[in-house]
DNA sequence: AATCTATATCGTAATATTGCAATAATAAAA
DNA sequence: TTTTATTATTGCAATATTACGATATAGATT
């Protein structure tokens, strides 16, 4: 278990804000966060209609959106309706924040 | 070139964000980001003995926090002083105070 | 039931990341 | 100048990510 990441030695908090800032680490997948804000919600298709990637990509991307608690996905007919999870942007928007008024803004060196 | 991210159809912003996202995308980093935070500024083995990872495997995460602009180092004598890039974590800090506000806070779906 | 629509999953190739031992590089100290 | 201290780089193994064609799945439509 070499490349593995170890998990195991951070806080809960540092493995969740790692998680969810994972997620938002590729392009396409800030995308996707921006168009659903745009429109609200949308389904997989919709996606691929916006984006050069093909559909298992987006379905992939879409997939770990979730997985970090970025977006829900709800069953409607025979499509999903994505969205935002709101609770997860603010807690980014919160952790940044936080970390931001924690700033001392005139450092020793640098 | 198959496994590889496709930055050229996504927006010059939409790319910033991911890879400061992504540099964030890893607990050993968002742990030294709060390191630098407590402590203001300090040299490379203080966060060799403050995690549990070899002097390699931090150098090389300092490394990528240093290339997403999230950290800055100045040589002082034979060692390095680390410390936070104020600017880029305002910057994050704005972009999901910007995306929050933007949020409808009452899907369709979901 | 057969077909269409929408999405997910599988399989796989290409690429990137993670972690560390060994070693190099550089500047201070003895 | 030899030694020590500090950090970076190299090389490599293990693992993870990215992308997509092919295919499976499931609900709607005909």
């Amino acid at each position: 278990m070499m490349g593995a990441t170890k998990t195991e030695h951070f806080t809960e908090n540092q493995n969740m804000i790692a998680t969810i800032a994972k997620a938002l680490g590729h392009p396409a997948r800030v995308a996707i966060l921006e168009y659903l804000i745009k429109v609200n919600s949308c389904i997989c298709g919709d996606i691929v209609n916006e984006l050069p990637l093909a559909q298992p990509t987006i379905s992939q991307h879409l997939k770990e959106l979730k997985n970090a608690g970025l977006i829900k996905g709800t069953v409607e007919g025979n499509s999903i309706c994505y969205c935002i999870a709101e609770k997860t942007i603010d807690k980014m928007q919160d952790y940044f924040a936080h970390i931001a008024g924690k700033l001392n803004r005139k450092n020793d060196c640098c």
